[in-house]
DNA sequence: GTCTATACACAGATAGAC
DNA sequence: GTCTATCTGTGTATAGAC
């Protein structure tokens, strides 16, 4: 799939995923038409992404919210009760999305490096599809309650995992060789959130995430393919 | 030189800037006497990255900071005029430390492969003996002022310079095969960043600063170097 | 449901005693 | 030089009119 295909699923999916937050937040909001709470929640969320990506979110004040998304102060406390129970709706969100897209993606392959090529590019495009999130929740960490960092730290680990178990499957197969997988599984997720911190970076200097992707896994293939695989692969070109 | 050297040499020196530190700052600092300035800030520096490590900087506030350091309030505002003003000078003596050490660092090799590795040492151990500066200064930088944040990410671009010009002379030489060295660069300084931002993580697994840049080094060769340089390697084993 | 006006808490900063 | 007590601004959150 090329990254203008995602890119449409995850935006349909983000609209089905907001019904499903307002559901589930039901409780705490105050509005009770699920379309106003819909429309006003994704204007909020996209502005508190837009606000604290440029200042953080601690100095992101109401006020700051209130005009960015052009409702009164009153209006916003209807759809969420604190500024701390908003900063949780939008990381709980945005967790949903990305386990969603995350799960469906690792199925699809058998073999070692073409799992390793759709895990890679799954994780590349998907934070570019949500560059502000995944920029948000990274640098917000902190101001997380206890729960919610231990979730992002989690879900951090599990994409650590996600490529560990590749490399390590590969090896067992003799695609790959003898390394230390659990630092490389690692390396390869500080190279992917490289791409969503310095986004402008990378804009700037026109690389795509394509070509980000391709890079990434030609290093990483350059260290762990076994002699053979090489071979095979300048065969097949 | 090995880390426990290198840390011992920039310890000396932290002493030295923080006089230095403090006669730049004479005007804008109540305090007269020198060693009583610089023992309190060197304490009040201290705490804030402690602190802000934690919680953020905007969310420290200043009786936090005046627990942490037993000063008063009123002691502390003898040593700076504003937080936004102890921000400034814990960030400029931060990067006077850093620029003399890299500075002096990239002068001693010649040979293309030697100098990365004593690059990518160099900022490693730097960032290990310096680490909650490091990552104070990556997480804080929205809060910077404007002139501030260009000094930021001009030294980030300088760092990754260093690396450039050293990847392209060695490909010049012959020693490393053509790529896109620019994307090289910027995944070598991205990896040596997850090495500050994530110190916990590796703490735990027990993964030592040389053995990170071991690794660093030698999948980046993987990559880069050309083939017979890697017979050469293999000979000298 | 949305607005304006306001309550209340707490932040940064300083004055003045010692 | 350092302390305690206090001023003043601004932030979160809500009450009540429309």
């Amino acid at each position: 799939m090329s990254f203008t295909e995602f890119q449409k699923t995850v935006n349909l999916s983000k609209q089905r995923i907001y019904s499903e937050a307002f559901a589930q937040y039901r409780q705490s909001i105050r509005v009770k038409k699920e379309m106003t709470a819909v429309k006003n929640l994704s204007r909020i969320f996209d502005a508190t992404l837009r606000i604290s990506n440029k200042k953080g979110f601690p100095s992101m004040t109401m006020r700051d919210l209130s005009r960015e998304t052009g409702l009164s102060m009153g209006a916003l406390y209807t759809c969420f009760s604190s500024k701390e129970d908003l900063l949780e709706m939008l990381q709980r969100q945005g967790r949903l999305i990305v386990d969603r897209f995350l799960k469906q993606a690792t199925e699809a392959e058998t073999e070692p490096r073409a799992k390793l090529n759709g895990a890679v590019k799954t994780h590349l495009y998907l934070s570019e599809a949500m560059q502000p999130w995944f920029y948000f929740s990274y640098m917000e960490a902190k101001n997380l309650t206890k729960k919610q960092a231990k979730m992002a730290v989690d879900s951090e680990l599990y994409t650590e995992q996600v490529f560990l178990d590749i490399l390590n499957e590969g090896q067992e197969r003799g695609v790959f060789v003898p390394r230390d997988y659990r630092l490389m599984a690692s390396l390869i997720k500080a190279m992917v959130q490289d791409w969503y911190l310095k986004r402008r970076k990378y804009a700037k200097r026109q690389v795509s995430v394509d070509q980000y992707a391709d890079f990434v896994l030609a290093l990483v293939e350059a260290f762990c393919l076994a002699p053979q695989e090489v071979t095979t692969l300048n065969q097949e070109e």
